[in-house]
Order: C-alpha cells, then structure tokens, then sequence
DNA sequence: ATACTATGTGAGTATGTGTTCACATACTGT
DNA sequence: ACAGTATGTGAACACATACTCACATAGTAT
C-alpha cells in the first residue's frame, strides 16, 4: 500500500511525463531546443493552430517543464531546464533498444 | 511544417511518454527498479485491481518500456532498459526545479 | 476429472484530453 | 480614437483513457 503522501508525488511526476505525452509537445521541446520562441513562431513551425498550440504551451507550464516571458505583443516560451532535453534523450534510448529487439525477432523468423 | 516520416517518430516519441504517465505507471516503474515481479505482487504492493495493473503493464509493454516472462500461473514484468530509471530521474529534477521556483516566489512576496 | 490460482480481456461507464471556432484581452502603431 | 496583431480562453464536440465487473484462459495441484 501506498502512502498518501506519495500518491501526491506520484501525480505531479505523472504530470510532468504526460506533459511529453503528446507528439505536438515533443515537436514543441526539440524546437525550444536552440532557445526560446514565441507561440507565433512555433504555430508556424510545427503548421498547426495557435489557439491550439497556446494550449500545449500552458499545459506544460503547468507541469513545469515550460517558462515564458513577454515582450510586447509577443510571448517567448522557453526550457526551464537542460534536463529537459535528456528526458527526450532516454525516450529515444527506450526507442532504439525497442526497435533493436524488434529486429531481433524478425532475424529469429529467418 | 513537419516531415511526415518525423510526425511518425514523434508519436512513437509521445507514446513513451504516456507509458509513464500515469500515476499508477510510474509507482510500477520505481517498484520494478530492484528486478522483476509478477502482476499480483504488484497489485497488492499498489492497492489495486489485479485487472487494471494488468492493463496498465500492457500498455508499457508497447511502448517498449517493460519486458515480460512468463513462469507456470505468473507472469514476471521488468524494466527493459535502465535507463527508464533515468527517465524518472529526469523528472524528479524538473520537480524540484520547479519547487524551488515557487519557494523563491513566496520569499518575494515577504 | 475437479478445484484453485494468476492473468488477461470484452463490455459498459465515467472521466479526461485534443481540437476547433468564436470571441475577449492586451499591446502596437497611426 | 482606430485598426491591426499576438495570445489566451469558453463552449462544444469527438475521441481516448481509466476503472470496474464479469468472464475466459491457462496453468497447477489433488
């Protein structure tokens, strides 16, 4: 059983991977990659609705992997941490090791 | 605009993401940091229905995230890459970066 | 064979999420 | 003041997900 207290930590944590939970936020984090970008910028980029985009923004705002700042009309998204990036770098790991074993599987078949 | 070989990545990408995000997914997760266990174990570690954990194993198992063996009546699920363990470490870190953001907030405000 | 245990799955329901549209807000520039 | 642009948000809908229950399957043991 589990205590109350970590079922707290255990949501929040939770948040934070379903804030990568989407293809759309992914595409949004390797973008921000090089630094950030305004929602404008980033609609365009990945052609898709701004209204809708704003929301993936604020999603993951909320669960912390996103800051902003404004600037006049415009306002620039940005990483809030490098770990970030290593997050994206272990999905792919998981990826590359599932697609390895995939293979291996097809050889098995002959 | 994205290339639709990269939209297929991102959602592979986005699916790894999902697979630990859920509460219950990621308590899954730390419990099978030591070795494999079978799904009734980790049902009454977690508190819950032997059917949902089932559910909820499969649905890692397709991402690529758990591995599984079968032994006469039980059927043993672990990790299949340690680096999903990263994956967790990457996201306590947003969390505590987070954390300490909104305790320097509160400090602002006096 | 029967009884028992562990696991998985179909159906149904409740809840959550993603998307679009229209509109509101906030800022810029004339 | 006005027009124009960037962003965010309420409402509505479609869709996906999580959960529970009941039942099916597969293996064990007597």
């Amino acid at each position: 059983m589990i205590p109350n207290a970590r079922r707290a930590i255990l949501e929040k944590q939770a948040d934070v991977a379903k804030a990568l939970a989407h293809p759309l936020r992914v595409a949004i984090v390797e973008f921000l990659r090089d630094g950030e970008q305004c929602v404008c910028d980033i609609a365009e980029h990945l052609g898709a609705e701004r209204s809708n985009v704003s929301r993936h923004l604020s999603v993951m705002v909320g669960a912390g992997v996103l800051g902003c700042r404004k600037e006049g009309l415009k306002v620039f998204y940005e990483l809030k941490t490098p770990c970030v990036l290593r997050f994206l770098g272990c999905i792919d790991e998981v990826l590359r090791e599932h697609a390895a074993h995939s293979a291996a599987m097809l050889k098995e078949l002959g």
